[in-house]
DNA sequence: TCCCAGGCTGCTT
DNA sequence: AAGCAGCATGGG
């Protein structure tokens, strides 16, 4: 039987997909002839920029669309976040300027938690790889339209949680398979309710995040900041203290009560924004700028 | 061959 | 508390 199609256009200004989609935050999208496919609330779904917004194909009765919206942000009023950067800091205007319509997207808490697990000195493109193969060999399959190939669901809690450690290791993500299985574990067993966290304050949630094995400050910033929204989240990575230390600290070491300092007192409420701004800006336009890694040459 | 990747843990000082 | 090796795997 043919599934019925669903299509929609989100109107938004200033919007870049490409940029929200490549940007380290979400790791299941996938790119042909100018259109992004993935899974969101476990529907198949296809998005396209264009003139006045995004238009968005989906399969299934998909009643409202508000799912997509939440996924995408698509309410979030830009100018008014990139109006409340620090306007003397020429360093995240010039970001700004160079990237403007990167998004924060909105994204499932198990799902970005269980990725971010995975992220820990890989990089992008190998964790993308890693979360192909799970979904592939573990999630549910979607209903797709014909024509399309199959696609499946990013694994619950539930369906990892029964799997053993081998299961994990074959999908390439080495020490890794402990720390997703035991949170699997953890969140399935109701030991842990990822939904709870949200009524928190980002402090609290924060801790309770970092009690999941290998999940240490910069992992439970990227949930914090990508499925919860806490808008002051900060994640740092070896790029970002890179930046950071480069731009406003004249590339001379500096400790991390001091870098967390300083985070807190220039970017403000919107700080994590900037950080992706600065992190997509520097990946993607000035990363011969940028001082070498420590050790180098 | 070597260094590095959207880091964290546990062991040393 | 602060520094550091080890950890799997793949890319450049």
């Amino acid at each position: 039987m043919k599934p019925k199609e669903f299509t929609i256009n989100l109107p938004v200004q200033e919007y870049d997909l490409d940029a929200t989609l490549l940007s380290g935050q979400a790791f299941g999208w996938e790119v042909s002839a100018a259109a992004w496919s993935g899974v969101v609330a476990g529907r198949w779904v296809q998005l396209r920029q264009v003139a006045r917004g995004i238009r968005a194909r989906t399969v299934a009765d998909s009643g409202d669309w508000n799912w997509l919206r939440e996924f995408l942000q698509t309410e979030v009023d830009l100018a008014a976040v990139l109006g409340s950067f620090p306007k003397e800091d020429e360093h995240l205007q010039r970001a700004v300027a160079c990237c403007r319509g990167l998004r924060l997207l909105r994204q499932e808490p198990w799902e970005c938690l269980a990725s971010f697990i995975l992220s820990s000195t890989k990089q992008i493109v190998q964790i993308r790889q890693i979360v192909r193969l799970l979904r592939e060999r573990f999630g549910t399959p979607v209903i797709v339209p014909d024509g399309i190939a199959a696609e499946y669901a990013f694994p619950t809690a539930a369906q990892i949680a029964v799997l053993s450690e081998a299961d994990l290791r074959a999908c390439k993500m080495g020490f890794r398979a402990p720390y997703l299985l035991a949170a699997a574990q953890r969140v399935h067993s109701g030991e842990i309710d990822l939904a709870a966290l949200a009524a928190l304050d980002v402090t609290e949630a924060r801790r309770e995040l970092m009690r999941f094995a290998g999940v240490g400050e910069k992992i439970a910033d990227c949930v914090l900041l990508f499925a919860y929204g806490f808008p002051a989240a900060f994640p740092v990575d070896v790029w970002v203290r890179r930046v950071l230390v480069d731009y406003y600290f004249r590339g001379r070491p500096v400790k991390e009560p001091r870098l967390r300092r300083f985070i807190e007192q220039h970017f403000g409420a919107n700080a994590g924004y900037a950080q992706q701004y600065l992190f997509h800006f520097i990946r993607t336009q000035d990363s011969k700028r940028l001082s070498p890694p420590a050790g180098a040459a």
